[in-house]
DNA sequence: ATGGCATGACAATCATGA
């Protein structure tokens, strides 16, 4: 039986649950990775999802950040091994969350936004995804079969970007940043979605406003990296622009691999 | 040149996002 792990930025899991809900109904995929939950882990909704099906670790906080992991009780189990930030990088904000499902190492994390280029959040940004960095070469020792699903917020390439020309320099595809995005493909990882042939102006986020979604004016910052030896199984990769033609959607679309 | 839109805390605006 083939593998199938996803990535999804809801903006709000208790905004977006019926949505998230649906689409599980509908793809039973056996991962996956949320961000941006927004919500204590009090309040995380364990049984709805259970009843769905799907069994939850998570990392969260009030407003901001907040992520997990999802598993098919069906066909993955429950997610073992977990961890929850970086273990040597200080940090209150809620980014990442590991574990390890159907012998697969599954990273999920939310990069910093970075708001603009100097700015502290910047700063912060290049220097989590830094310590990120460091951090996963000890994991890929430790679990070849790897994969870095999540927001990046970083697009690495012109083609990941509506208008380069316009985004030139500017926060999510600045040279410091697509560099840091280079640095972990350069741990051995592999961009699954360019494994493929994708279709043009590919992107998984829109801005909520100027019509951005309608007009194909977005950004590819969403990415499942693997490791080579996950990419020697992978099968597809694509995005789900799907779920951003409903009423009230996230602004990102999930993007979801295929493992053999 | 600026804000457009969305979410959440908090109770009218404000921080943050990308």
């Amino acid at each position: 039986m083939p593998l199938t792990l996803a990535t999804w930025n809801v903006n709000s899991l208790k905004v977006r649950l019926q949505h998230l809900l649906d689409w599980l109904g509908t793809h039973a995929v056996d991962v996956v990775c949320l961000q941006e939950t927004k919500l204590p882990d009090d309040r995380f909704p364990v049984d709805l999802l259970q009843q769905a099906g799907y069994e939850s670790v998570f990392t969260g906080q009030k407003t901001y950040n907040g992520v997990a992991i999802l598993t098919r009780r069906a066909t993955v189990g429950v997610a073992t091994d977990v961890q929850a930030n970086l273990p040597d990088f200080p940090d209150e904000q809620k980014r990442l969350i590991a574990a390890t499902v159907a012998g697969v190492r599954v990273v999920c994390g939310y990069f910093p936004n970075g708001q603009a280029v100097g700015s502290d959040k910047y700063d912060y940004k290049l220097r989590w995804i830094a310590a990120l960095n460091e951090w996963l070469r000890g994991e890929l020792a430790r679990s070849p079969q790897l994969a870095l699903l999540g927001d990046y917020n970083v697009a690495p390439e012109d083609r990941d970007v509506h208008d380069p020309k316009a985004w030139e320099g500017q926060v999510l595809f600045s040279e410091p940043e697509r560099q840091a995005f280079r640095d972990l493909v350069a741990l051995g990882l592999v961009d699954s979605f360019r494994l493929f042939e994708q279709p043009e102006r590919s992107y998984t986020w829109w801005d909520y406003r100027m019509l951005a979604f309608r007009r194909k004016m977005g950004l590819r910052i969403d990415h499942i990296l693997l490791s080579q030896a996950l990419a020697a199984r992978c099968t597809a990769c694509t995005i789900d622009v799907e779920p951003r033609r409903l009423e009230q959607p996230s602004d990102h679309a999930p993007v979801i691999v295929t493992l053999q």
